[in-house]
DNA sequence: CGCGAGATTGACT
DNA sequence: GTCAATCTCGCGC
């Protein structure tokens, strides 16, 4: 299938051709204008699949197209997709995006009043707005049945690139993709 | 407006 | 026991 192809490829590449493509869950839809890739084993020491397959990260290493949500910090959900073919464990982070559908519903989601341009600016932010959490683990994103789809886009014909943010080790790679003048693309400071 | 610290759960060493 | 791909709030300038 086309869209499995778009995945398939390395992930620094695949990742800058998600911008502008479409996350549906429900109700609720946003478009991605900022993502951050992640490799595989032995390749990316910021990624959780660096050091192997764990009961966490197992989604990773399967095929492409799948969600993998996972929990951190306590208290934030974030969410990615695989990329890649089987095995290769490498993801592409959901950073920002702008929601396109469901607004009122994507509102109740994060609790706030009135429509706002943070509803999906940050990876968390972005998992809280499509009401992702555990249970969204696994699930595969191009298959027209699932809860949570992707709906791919033609690549943006323009992008920035620059350092990944929040992460511990190799922030200096620039695997982080955005589209240009997007007001969702979160402004993070560098660690 | 910008920076700094706290919150809080699950998975890994 | 330690750490984590973050967010929000509060204080100081």
């Amino acid at each position: 299938m086309a869209q499995l192809d778009r995945l398939s490829g390395p992930v620094e590449k695949v990742a800058p051709g998600l911008l502008g493509s479409i996350v549906r869950s429900g109700a609720v839809a946003i478009r991605l204008t900022e993502v951050e890739a992640y490799g595989g084993v032995g390749q990316d020491e910021a990624s959780h699949s660096h050091r192997g397959r764990t009961k966490r990260n197992e989604v990773m290493f399967g095929p492409a197209g799948y969600l993998y949500v996972y929990f951190t910090y306590g208290m934030h959900w974030c969410a990615n997709i695989v990329t890649g073919v089987a095995g290769e464990a490498s993801a592409v982070l959901l950073r920002a995006g702008e929601v396109v559908d469901g607004l009122e519903l994507a509102i109740q989601m994060r609790g706030l009043g009135v429509p706002d341009k943070n509803l999906a600016r940050g990876p968390a932010r972005l998992a809280s707005a499509l009401g992702l959490d555990g249970s969204a683990n696994g699930l595969n994103v191009l298959d027209p049945s699932s809860p949570v789809r992707l709906t791919l886009r033609p690549p943006p014909r323009a992008f920035e690139a620059g350092p990944r943010v929040g992460v511990a080790k190799e922030a200096e790679r620039p695997w982080r993709f955005w589209l240009p003048g997007e007001p969702t693309v979160s402004p993070y400071r560098r660690r």
